[in-house]
DNA sequence: AATTTAGTTCTCAAAATTATGAACCAAAGA
DNA sequence: TCTTTGGTTCATAATTTTGAGAACTAAATT
């Protein structure tokens, strides 16, 4: 196989502008602050600023200049948490990856989902606290109540986004 | 000074109950989540389930067992974050730490806010890409409207449970 | 004045996280 | 069959985080 989709397609990728790498680093600290290993968030900051559909493992690389192995992890995370996808091309044995768009409105819903579990576990303190401090289980419950009521507007909130979204794109007349 | 606040209430603060003990721990856990320490996540686990309304540094200590200094440094932590407040008794120089329930409307703002900031990298992003891959952009600048949408209304939502709050405790006619 | 109390700050050790480089492996190509 | 490619896994090093303990401080008590 002389020719895969990467000597095709390949136009410089190093070759950022410092702003863009600058930005990339921003996306990096971003994801970092929402809990990711540095080289996780600049993959991620990469893949957001790249004008390239996708780059494969060994562009992503040599671009960041990191082991094959802190790669390999990261992109291995990031598939997992769905964050980010990858496309083959037949007789090409490498993979190329990019940011997964698509799943943002359901990151919110999972978000949703770990409010709910800690609203769960507040109600078993009041459940355990019993009697023994009225005023305090009443400011308890009603933050659980308000952790309940975004859990329910929230999934009304998406479909909203959805009705709006369809309103522009399907049905334009 | 013969009578401290602490002496007058003390009934042993310590024995919590395996099934206290144990959500104390599951609200730790669910603070580290969060990007919490552990003795940091563990002080608000026992804030939540105590059934006192608000505890001393050393009542802290002795019933999780940490050094001055970790409670120190996560006091002042939590403090700063204004997840917890804490109340003092003239003659007494000891303070008392509750958590501060009230806080949570104005967290899920701030919450809107790092979304909104994040938003704002991405609309970098698609400038610096240009028209070199508009599909992207296309893809991106749906994210982008989709966190101002949510930014927009969240604030929304808070005054909606505000409202509806009010409907059951101030006007109950 | 000396001691106790209620913490704070500093130093340091232990533990956890993060990333590297080397070794490895399976599939493809020569 | 031997080599190359596209990774993965392992051992380890570097860095960061976390928390303990001792020394410290300022106010209150004796």
């Amino acid at each position: 196989m002389c020719c895969s989709y990467s000597e095709q397609q390949k136009k410089d990728v190093t070759n950022f502008t410092q702003e863009q790498k600058q930005l990339i680093e921003k996306i990096g600290i971003y994801h970092e602050q929402q809990g990711f290993p540095p080289v996780v968030g600049r993959i991620m900051g990469l893949l957001y600023v790249s004008d390239r559909p996708h780059l494969s493992f060994e562009e992503i690389i040599d671009t960041l200049n990191i082991s094959k192995s802190a790669t390999s992890n990261a992109l291995n995370l990031l598939l997992q948490m769905r964050l980010i996808e990858y496309t083959t091309f037949s007789g090409d044995r490498k993979r190329y990856f990019s940011a997964l768009l698509e799943k943002w409105h359901q990151e919110v819903v999972d978000k949703m989902g770990s409010i709910l579990a800690f609203s769960s576990l507040l109600r078993k303190a009041n459940e355990l606290r019993g009697d023994s401090n009225p005023g305090m289980n009443e400011k308890v419950l009603e933050r659980i109540e308000f952790m309940e009521f975004l859990s329910r507007e929230v999934p009304l909130l998406l479909e909203k986004w959805r009705k709006e979204r369809k309103k522009y794109f399907f049905c334009p007349l």
